[in-house]
DNA sequence: AAGGTTTGACTTTCTTTGACCTTTAAAAAG
DNA sequence: CTTTTTAAAGGTCAAAGAAAGTCAAACCTT
């Protein structure tokens, strides 16, 4: 965790808290924390992503911003969307453990039950062909996930 | 003895100590025991592997590192005993099915658990040549076995 | 000779930086 | 009041840097 990113990342969350969005400004954050302007958007790139929850918004010119909201995950819609679009035909194991991280923290599953997913679906276990790893990932994740909305109808 | 290996191996055990789990850098171990770093990966693959209890998790980059957690294996004779024989190299869905009632039963995981595992690791998610499904379906089953042992701390 | 160790060259992944681009609000000019 | 200019944002992309991973050859031990 000696990373800037890791530490913005943390910033960010930090201050989003339990609100549904924050304004930041890329300069002003930037120099807070002496770094490139560009830094930002990488972690913005890399950790605020739509697998994870999150939407982004951005205005530029004077009084610009970039807007972070976190998706509201309640609705099924969210898990639909995983389902048919999102996941795909393929799915690499990075990704999973993304969206993993997301239904963990939304608390649709548990950390234990997302470690399951994570150690039946991981690379080792799939010990096969690139090619088709990622291809019975998603597969096998959609069956997962399919399963799991049959437990939100209670 | 005497040899580097030995001497690393020990270092980390030490480090370890008491904790569930230590983060290394490898580059860092390696300048210190004046060895190449890629002796440090040895010493992970040789030494601190699944079998002896250990789970190790890593990132690259900037920041990178390396965890090495314990899994505590205790006197957990049943599943030890799942995890080293009766799984085996091979494993139909039906005796997948059969070891997850017998789970469910004996309370060892949830009725959700069970269902989830199924999801990931049935016939369906695992849409591949015969031959190799069984024993990707073992593998796999496994992980997740020895990742439940993780939680039998508490 | 066999098996475990050690080393180093090469690869992959993730992060950081900086130069250059685009958009927009506000100010200046007409 | 409309148009033009300017400056203040944010965006993009590629190169450099910082780890860790892989693999095979050389080296020891028994």
């Amino acid at each position: 965790m000696a990373n800037i990113s890791d530490i913005i990342e943390q910033f960010i969350l930090k201050t989003l808290g339990e609100d549904q969005s924050v304004d930041i400004s890329r300069n002003e954050l930037a120099s807070f924390f002496s770094c490139a302007p560009s830094q930002i958007n990488y972690v913005l790139e890399t950790r605020f992503t739509l697998d994870r929850g999150f939407v982004k918004e951005s205005r530029r010119g004077g009084g610009g911003y970039i807007k972070i909201s976190k998706i509201n995950v309640e609705d099924d819609n969210y898990m639909n969307n995983l389902i048919l679009e999102s996941v795909g035909d393929d799915l690499s194991y990075k990704r999973l453990y993304q969206i993993l991280e997301k239904l963990t923290y939304e608390k649709i599953i548990t950390k234990r039950e997302a470690d399951i997913i994570c150690a039946s679906l991981n690379d080792e276990s799939l010990a096969m062909p690139f090619t088709v790893k990622d291809s019975i990932r998603a597969r096998a994740f959609k069956n997962v996930l399919t399963t799991l909305l049959l437990y939100k109808e209670d």
